[in-house]
DNA sequence: AATGGCGTCAACCGCAAACAT
DNA sequence: GATGTTTGCGGTTGACGCCAT
């Protein structure tokens, strides 16, 4: 028994979006929202597309108040601090930044952020224009050569409250895999910490509350059954260590896990069968 | 001028969680 | 509680444009 297609591949277009199709979109969902269901919003919108292509474009592009366009240096550290917290978790990150979506933090640190902390000057080229019904899109980051370690080794990196309401319990990027369980994140009276508090609602039952920990980058709190709060505060040069030092393991092919009841049994996580044993 | 390499970004894919029945 | 459906998320891919040769 296979999963059931979200949708008839054959009938549905794929590809970039016209301008048309926008439009028709834009339109239907301003006058009768989404309905609630994304699936047969685009039959009812007159568009042969995927439902969650057509969710893809309105929370990507299309919804109001999204911001393109470069990323100031308070969202550079707004992002650094949550990778560095909890790893790549984007729609976290777009939470906490108004009009910004994950997708586009995704790139942003895929393509820039990461080799700007890394110290690799990826800014030399002059921005793209893309191609006809992108042109609105790109204004490119431009290159500021203060902004890529200026304050290095002595900023930190503030961020606001939010609650993590997720629980998968392994995150990953290229460059990390870190564990964590159901984390609080508050800003502190001092607005440069980041503080992360683990959720005691959330357990696996086990009580078995060990957890792996990159001690050196001040990565995670261990819990021990109680509620544990620490106050992070990264500067870039931490981060950095902490990508240099993933990116090692990376290209050593190890990845970085947990040592949970979670990771040992119960999860049938892909990325956790793939990875190979390398714990901290 | 041609073209190959590379960077960027929008969009797709597959998985797991959340929700509905 | 079991099963089916939808949503949300993160990783990956493909198209496109710029740049160097």
């Amino acid at each position: 028994m296979g999963r059931t297609p979200c949708c008839d591949k054959a009938n549905v277009k794929k590809g970039p979006w016209s301008p048309e199709e926008d439009t028709k979109l834009k339109e239907f969902i301003e006058k009768y929202g989404t309905g609630g269901n994304w699936i047969a919003l685009p039959h009812k919108a007159g568009l042969r597309r995927c439902g969650k292509s057509c969710r893809l474009r309105w929370l990507n592009y299309l919804r109001p108040n999204i911001k393109h366009g470069e990323f100031s240096e308070e969202e550079d550290r707004v992002i650094c601090s949550i990778f560095a917290a909890i790893g790549s978790r984007w729609s976290i990150m777009a939470s906490q930044l108004p009009g910004r979506t994950d997708n586009d933090i995704k790139n942003y640190w895929n393509t820039k952020l990461k080799k700007k902390l890394l110290g690799i000057t990826p800014f030399q080229r002059k921005p793209h224009r893309r191609n006809n019904h992108h042109h609105h899109q790109n204004q490119h980051f431009s290159p500021s050569p203060s902004s890529s370690s200026q304050g290095a080794g002595s900023e930190s990196f503030p961020i606001t409250s939010q609650v993590m309401p997720r629980s998968t319990p392994v995150i990953s990027s290229d460059f990390f895999q870190v564990p964590y369980h159901q984390y609080q994140m508050k800003s502190s009276s001092n607005m440069n910490t980041v503080s992360i508090i683990k959720d005691l609602n959330y357990g696996y039952g086990g009580g078995e509350e060990q957890m792996s920990i990159h001690k050196e980058s001040k990565l995670f709190l261990l819990g021990g059954g109680c509620q544990v709060e620490t106050g992070l505060e990264y500067s870039l040069e931490e981060i950095k260590q902490l990508l240099i030092s993933n990116s090692v393991c990376n290209n050593n092919n190890h990845n970085l896990y947990l040592d949970h009841p979670m990771a040992n049994g119960k999860m049938e996580n892909s990325k956790l069968q793939h990875a190979p044993d390398f714990r901290l």
